[in-house]
DNA sequence: CCCTTACGCCAACACCATTGACCTTATCTC
DNA sequence: GAGATAAGGTCAATGGTGTTGGCGTAAGGG
């Protein structure tokens, strides 16, 4: 790489840009978040970035080692966002699910900036937290170690992987997006009864459901699941 | 738009491309399908599926209302492809654990596509197909409708949501998939074991586990829920 | 066999990420 | 305080992208 990047906390110099702004990676990826949230998802690049930022957009190449970097910067940002103001409690299926909801809650708040991070793994230090967290969650309820990580990766990806598919969903840019959301009422509502007789026969439901996300349902059906596992073991000993 | 696009059925002049080549959607579609699995998701773009079929890159816009249509209609492929030669048993479980790992299947096939088009509702006959059978096995087992349409959701958007995970995972551009599987060996398995004690705990586990799919644990976890739901129903009346 | 127009092609536009060379200036040393 | 050093901001250029308007050719209907 031509231009090695400087760690954040090995940096020394700060010169103000040509504008006037100090930079540092918090603010960039602050502002990447906003201009994420305030024009979609495209409205991200190097050249938007750094026109926001004012700044020229080779510069980011000083602090991230491409936009790839920048994405999982990103990633670790929301990660720590749900973590803030959570905690473990005791119960452990309350607290799992409190956690999954705020995963997935924070997420969604940034569809855009979700679409691009919720696959990645950073190794960064908050989203090693959350692991840590869920896992002793579950060896502290009383699963075996074998049990604890099968539930755990579900549990962990699970969430990850409805933020992904919900965040998309909000993610799509405004022609996509109201046609996804009408097909429910143009196409799926008027199916002819004869050809497709379960959708026909539920179609009010359908309706009322496919327009929010599944994922509650999902999680606490996971929950329920492991509830069940749990009870059907023998006594901790 | 400037070049309306012409309905497949009532296509009826084929001039064929300066190099030979007559063009359909379905050509076009498997074509791109093997690009995206030959050269990678950043491997598609309209000017190098043109190239490959022989056709100037505006041409596509004949076919496609742009890359966003193209997109939708190689998820239908794939949809459609997940359920070529499936059949339902009548054992509900087993027809739903069945479907479920061959959507994952069909998508993680084409990684780079899945990663596209898994998000989004096509409204297309084969995605119609799937969603129809799934109710139906639903709502044969013995589920009242509400249910039906709950568990319907849960299991159509937990496929596509971890499809889209997984495939993410193996569609990632070469240096990025490499450091992110490496990440559970060089950084998880080597944190203190005082500050993460759970994830120290566990670590040979977590290292076996982390590189496969969540999804079939979180399939049967949704399954073995419902059927917990299920039998707790008060009998068929 | 002619006419129409579908459809393939060309050229151009505005955008993108990334890089290498340049130069200003913050900080360190003496 | 003066000078040296190099961090880090800027400029310019490269080679990619999706998309569009206009043009001409030849396919197929009559």
């Amino acid at each position: 790489m031509a231009k090695p990047v400087v760690p954040e906390e090995a940096r020394r110099r700060r010169r103000p840009t040509r504008q006037g702004v100090v930079l540092s990676e918090r603010l960039i990826v602050e502002t990447a978040l906003r201009m994420l949230r305030e024009h979609g998802s495209a409205g991200l690049s190097a050249r938007r970035l750094g026109a926001a930022l004012g700044a020229d957009p080779s510069t980011l190449y000083r602090y991230f080692d491409g936009m790839d970097a920048l994405t999982l910067a990103i990633g670790e940002e929301l990660i720590g966002r749900a973590l803030d103001g959570w905690a473990v409690t005791g119960r452990w299926r309350h607290d799992l699910r409190e956690l999954g909801l705020r995963i997935h809650g924070a997420y969604l708040a940034h569809p855009q900036a979700a679409v691009l991070t919720a696959g990645r793994v950073t190794g960064r230090p908050r989203e090693i937290a959350a692991d840590e967290a869920v896992l002793g969650i579950l060896r502290t309820a009383g699963f075996p170690d074998p049990e604890a990580v099968l539930i755990y990766h579900a549990f962990i990806d699970q969430s990850l992987a409805f933020a992904a598919l919900d965040a998309g969903a909000l993610a799509l840019t405004e022609p996509s997006r109201t046609s996804d959301e009408g097909q429910w009422e143009s196409t799926y509502a008027r199916l002819p009864a004869d050809e497709y007789p379960h959708i026909a026969a539920t179609k009010r439901l359908l309706a009322a459901r496919m327009n929010h996300s599944a994922y509650p349902v999902a999680l606490d059906m996971l929950l329920a699941s492991a509830e069940a596992r749990l009870r059907s073991l023998p006594p901790a000993g």
